[in-house]
DNA sequence: GAGTGGTCTAGACCACCCG
DNA sequence: GGGTGGTCTAGACCACTCG
């Protein structure tokens, strides 16, 4: 945490949280070991206070660091697992290299009531399905139907949909995905939700509503899920807002 | 958005900025808007700029507003839902005046070894058992198995457990709530959780794991639940991390 | 009282976007 | 080029906690 020599391009106040994220989960801090003042880390790497501050603050919103105000700043534990939780547009956790997904169907069709409503558009606007089938060690676990206004996204038809995910697409339209919402249940399968994942018809599977919303506010995507109750778990992990209604 | 007088007692960045989410939850900002700039706001509300911005920067982690460089800053839609999902201690939408709980066990028991691990202590440790029924329009939706370290909290015993939420005990004891993390899966109910909450064993249910961190990272609380499938949706806003990894 | 974090100022220069 | 948000400074005073 000593020499620290800021390179050009970029911001002095992310190359020194970077460095202190380093120091925390190197293991080098300790859990609720306590941080120098904000006033001799701020001399420590020649910057102001205002700009030390600055560096904290994204350590604490990450749960890295907590204050307490007269007192000092400490490190918290380690993250209990994947904070942050990113919304993703597929399964939640299809990142590693044991899932598969499938392509099923991927065609223009006119909104129901409910997807139009879900997505601020007229019903029977046009939307994009994408219907995947997402695998986990060869075994299909996910059903999803994903729907995509058609006005905000006409050349998705052309990209390589199924293989990178949605928001990958989103991303280079321009739209900056932040927000999603997800309604969970517990349902029976269907007989076609049955066949697909190969379970019983009516065995418990775990059923996901799921909103993405970009960062103004626009609905881009929503979507349907069916997952097998026996093999999948979905995690999911909550923060309380910073000085919120303080 | 012109008129204002700052109260004494409350920073002035927060009285700003719950004067401006007023302005645009109240509808006297259209979604899409764009607002003043920084310098023009920080004028008429007779502060620095560097104030401003601490107003503005809130609104944004709220979804209130989003800043495009070198272009402006704007106002989103309305949060699509209930974001900044707090995680509560409870079966998550406790809320409202529909609900209402029961206490059916409250006993100190030694620690299982999976409910050890959640919340960090040795196994056969003393925890508190808050198990819960929890009816909705008078109807048992959720059966709820919370596990608190005896050693945390001593005098729970003696608290008023089931009427107030866990939490609002937390906060007495010093412990600010922080984070949670829940597994999600779907399940069958069991013979014992199908006669809690009146359903056929069998019977499709959310079963949620659940742990509750505060903001030093101390698991405070680790809690089973099951609920009617046919009755019960939970629903989850995730947000993305601020200029994580930026 | 001494030390901590919390708030606030009045400037400055930079990076980005647009016409 | 002109306006926007992004970064940064070198101070100041306040509120909180603890010994």
């Amino acid at each position: 945490m000593v020499e620290f020599v800021p390179a050009r391009g970029i911001p002095i106040y992310i190359q020194i949280r970077d460095a202190l994220r380093a120091e925390i989960t190197g293991g080098n801090l300790r859990r609720g070991q306590q941080l120098p003042s904000e006033n001799e880390l701020a001399a420590r790497f020649h910057v102001s206070r205002m700009t030390m501050r600055e560096s904290i603050e994204g350590l604490v919103n990450e749960g890295l660091l907590y204050r307490r105000h007269g007192v000092g700043t400490f490190v918290a534990l380690p993250r209990p697992q994947r904070e942050h939780a990113k919304p993703t547009s597929l399964s939640d956790e299809d990142d590693n290299e044991h899932t598969q997904v499938k392509l099923l169907e991927l065609k223009v069709i006119p909104a129901t009531p409910k997807v139009a409503q879900a997505l601020d558009i007229p019903a029977g606007s046009h939307v994009i399905l994408v219907k995947t089938l997402h695998y986990a060690d060869g075994v299909p676990i996910t059903v999803q139907n994903a729907h995509i206004p058609y006005k905000l996204f006409p050349g998705l038809l052309n990209e390589n949909v199924g293989v990178q995910h949605l928001w990958t697409l989103f991303e280079k339209a321009g739209y900056r995905v932040r927000r999603a919402v997800q309604r969970l249940e517990a349902r029976e399968a269907s007989k076609q939700v049955a066949h697909w994942v190969n379970i019983q018809e009516g065995a418990p599977v775990l059923f996901k509503e799921c909103t993405v919303y970009a960062d103004n506010g626009t609905p881009v995507e929503f979507t349907y899920c069916y997952s097998r109750g026996d093999l999948y778990t979905l995690t999911v992990g909550l923060e309380r807002g910073r000085r919120v209604g303080q």
